[in-house]
DNA sequence: GCGGCTTCTTGATCAGGATCAGTCCGCGCG
DNA sequence: CGCGCGGACTGATCCTGATCAAGAAGCCGC
């Protein structure tokens, strides 16, 4: 029983959600921003980028957005809500692959086999925008521009990657968790200090590659040495400096 | 001293190259085969994909082909001897990304961040076709086979970015990671049960995120179990099935 | 051939995190 | 209200693989 449990009380939860599109202009903070301001609003092109979106949802918690073996059609914009895309082994064991946050995007790794190589399911209630795949080649084809954006969305893919890669203690992977997320967030122009983690401890950990026991008992330590406030889902960061030294090595850059 | 350590006795090595390439053909097992014969012999397209490759190298074993924060220009495609990709991070810990075979492509995460993100070494004396990547993307707006390639391609990496994640014991992985190999060689029509390690036994430790002494351990077991013969970096899986078994789990499907 | 080097192998010990087990808490429901 | 259930936290033990250490086998140049 030690007394800096309360340490760590948070108020009121924010409900990130990137929707600020109207039916000329994407969402701010999507991932497709950057495609848009580079046709420049108003041109015919972006009426083509229009045409072949689709605003779906809502989904409900846990249900699926695409499952393992679906053919692969369209990519999709997490428009509110959060995701995360994970497969199952012969066994029946689940492997959390990750974790998409309002504004970034799912389906990528479809292309090549031309079907959807994991699940996605909604962590809360989630909408999204829905882009035809082969409507968007068509237009990138013609589009310099958009052919850009999705080379560099699949090559940012490929180096984020690599954090769950790598042997490192579980301090360091739950320290670069949540700077990333947190990052992330402020991307997005969200809190990049104070949000909800909308998944279980189990799902951490398992993205993780550690058992949720050990997740817990690392997050209770760090809210013990003041490193976060922590209460239930609700986490701020409170040294993001020392958190983001603790990570660094599994961290981009 | 057990008396199965002669089990595994193999004679010659082979060369794996992926040159059969000449003035208007690519080489056939080329990662970029596809994208000729999508476009068809002859063709003036043809001629204008040749005008954007160049043959680079002979690289020695050691050198760099490209380094970390080198300006993105071109991908390279191995044309012989492998190379291995890897970060050095800030307390100077080396952290092998992937081995690659001829007829693979490497340089498509620096697309994003317009540098090379990492460093690529030659393992043993090796070649290139190195493509410029600006040059490539015209052709690509132009040509749709060309850019359904890149995408294809890009998509590819990342579905085996997941080979190195999960938690997964030393046997599997080394399993997983000779199964793997195997297939790509297979895959580029070299022998898919008998090939030469390029990289030392630190560097596939590294890469799997086990000990160098746990992979000789687990290799030296390997061996005296039948799965595999083993003489230095002369390796022949004599079960492939077996292994395909253990490491399965990891392995892609 | 011989030193000097790196790589590989094998053995002994150690530690980080998994696992097993038990408790607590919040929540929906009869 | 009590009950059941799933998620979260904590404690005790175990096991895999890292680490430390030493020897064996190649692979140079000379």
């Amino acid at each position: 029983m030690r007394s800096d449990t309360r340490a760590g009380r948070l108020p009121d939860p924010p409900s990130p959600i990137a929707d600020d599109g109207d039916s000329v202009r994407f969402c701010r903070t999507c991932a497709f921003a950057g495609a848009c301001l580079a046709v420049g609003y108003g041109k015919p092109e972006l009426e083509a980028l229009h045409c072949l979106v689709e605003h779906v949802g809502p989904y409900r918690t846990g249900d699926h957005v695409f499952r393992t073996g679906d053919p692969f059609r369209a990519i999709f914009a997490v428009r509110a809500g959060t995701v995360k895309t994970s497969l199952v082994d012969r066994e029946g064991r689940e492997q959390v692959l990750g974790f998409y946050l309002p504004g970034e995007v799912i389906g990528l790794n479809a292309i090549y086999p031309e079907q959807f190589p994991c699940d996605a399911i909604a962590l809360e209630n989630a909408q999204f925008c829905r882009f035809s795949f082969p409507a968007m080649s068509a237009l990138a084809t013609r589009m310099p521009a958009v052919q850009q954006h999705l080379f560099r969305l699949l090559s940012k893919e490929l180096g984020t990657a690599s954090l769950l890669a790598g042997d490192h203690s579980a301090d360091e992977r739950v320290a670069a968790f949540l700077c990333d997320l947190g990052s992330r967030y402020a991307a997005r122009g969200f809190s990049g200090t104070r949000f909800a983690l909308s998944m279980s401890r189990g799902d951490i950990a398992n993205y993780l590659r550690l058992a949720s026991e050990t997740v817990s008992r690392v997050l209770t330590r760090f809210r013990s040495q003041g490193l976060i406030a922590l209460e239930g889902r609700q986490v701020e960061l409170l040294d993001a400096d020392a958190l983001r030294r603790l990570g660094e090595g599994l961290l981009p850059g």
